[in-house]
DNA sequence: CATGAATGAGATTTCATTCAT
DNA sequence: AATGAATGAAATCTCATTCAT
């Protein structure tokens, strides 16, 4: 309900209604609202956490990790869509509250792992080295992670294949090559 | 303030604080706090869309328009980060009400320029044909508007710098060509 | 925790949390919290009952029915400190609902027996003849039930040499005789 | 109302009913209930804190010191009754609040202006000196304050009249002087 | 004798909006 | 064009109590 209405405009009435509870008896498993989407939260972040360390753990070429780290991504949003879109859609402000401080923690995870695979693999040349390493980062961050605002788990796509077109086109570009 | 907190949770008398005055004294400007949402979507979709049809009035190629629409797009997040920041963060639930009816209407719009223009270039042969139009669109919509949450204006680089180098990655790809 | 916290603000958790059990549980021990109250209160105040009529029965002069009526409420904050700042907070609003109108009962009992006492010795002309004897009373028994809000058992001063000092005050005055 | 029922006891209802308004126009007036009660305590002891600073900057004796500070303690009962009850009934357990920090720093301050009154008097031999002076302290204050909760403006006694009953009690004793 | 999960009433608070001035 | 004081609906949260297990 956080994902499809925002964490603001979703109620706590709602929230038990759907729960087919009455409002106040989900203070007897959360302690307030923000709890609930702390709870989303932190457990999001703590899985991806753990798939992006086995992928940069596994000792792959720099390609061969961002392939991983974006097809781990789709199967994120493919496990967690619901978590993911709230963590587009409401990290920017919570960040600014200290309960929400580990997001920017993980956040600075995430990109030096992204941004350290790109300069590896511009260093080893399998990267154009005309391209500014930040904005590429910032593109392909977005592009994947935007994804959960219309993936639809079980609909035409699987996360694979939707991780295979994507990297075609970051990697090879969707120009006709002369 | 609806694109750095989100629209629930700007109330009217931050607004007001902010522009110094009292929360009252808002409604002789505007009717209601939705009317500000809606004045502020509302101007930016009409200059966007004068904007597309200036690019698709031009008679371009494929490869060019796709340029141009991309270039304009982060002209606009240039020059209106807020607006844009908004209609990315609220339109999805904004768009059920009757109201904000023409955030679709826009949507579908600008979706068939993209397309459009996308098909012409397989047609072409100037895009590859074993891509996912439809993929491909959201791919590149999104992670052109999803700028709008990280872009600064006045920052390192301008809109056509930006605009540059991410034609550049999803045309060519970002891997080194053998 | 009635005493510490007030009625009111003492929730059936913080009880059932000191209590080391869940706040259900309680109800297996009082069928409300209102009866905890009320076994507090009515314990202490027939135990005071007892004490006043012992002090009352035992024939005593006036002076020496004070002394006696002063060191027992002494010995009794004593032996039951929270049950009397408990009387002291809550009794007065408390007084108005028909479950505890033994307070009002109570209260009028030892009314008459301080008031009877106090008059007595006005005529004895052991007590000053000046004195507003029903003002007096009010002093005597605020002071002396106050006290239960700072004392602490096992402090310097035992309720004998406290209820010794007060009494000298209240009899001798605290003014040094020319 | 705080006075009269307690605090907790006391809902914003109830205090806007009487206010004859509605619950939620109370917050345009106080940003919370503890204000309120915030705004009536510090009013109360800045008051009471500067007619004190008065009696002492008169440089009395000891003897009319403690007079002058006893008969404006009832006055301050007479003009503010329900301030005194409600700090009496709460600041126990308020205190213990950062936000009602400064109680206990009222409280130091009022007890050494006492304390200090009370060892000058013993010092001039105008008072005994086989009182423990701290257990005399608290006999006179507590006696002065709880009169707040039996006390009715515009009764039969005004506060100069109780003040000199009380002092009369606590200075000369209530015992016949052989 | 205690738990775990609820209920339901009501508490405080928020907030868009209104309106006389 | 703005203020100051409300309204009223609804939001979050609290808490005594119940009850099957």
């Amino acid at each position: 309900m956080f994902a499809a209405q925002g964490y603001r405009a979703t109620t706590v009435r709602k929230i038990a209604d759907a729960a087919g509870m009455l409002a106040g008896s989900l203070y007897y498993h959360f302690d307030s609202k923000e709890s609930m989407l702390d709870e989303i939260l932190a457990t999001f972040l703590d899985e991806l956490r753990s798939r992006y360390d086995a992928v940069l753990a596994a000792g792959l070429g720099p390609r061969e990790t961002i392939e991983a780290l974006v097809t781990e991504s789709f199967r994120e949003i493919d496990r967690h869509r619901a978590a993911v879109a709230i963590y587009q859609k409401e990290s920017p402000h919570l960040r600014t509250q200290p309960r929400f401080g580990y997001l920017t923690a993980s956040q600075r995870k995430f990109e030096k792992a992204w941004l350290g695979t790109l300069e590896r693999g511009v260093a080893a040349k399998v990267f154009r080295a005309d391209l500014d390493i930040r904005l590429t980062y910032r593109f392909v961050r977005d592009t994947v992670w935007v994804a959960a605002s219309w993936y639809r788990p079980g609909g035409q796509h699987g996360p694979e294949e939707i991780a295979r077109q994507y990297l075609s086109t970051v990697l090879e570009g969707i120009a006709v090559r002369d």
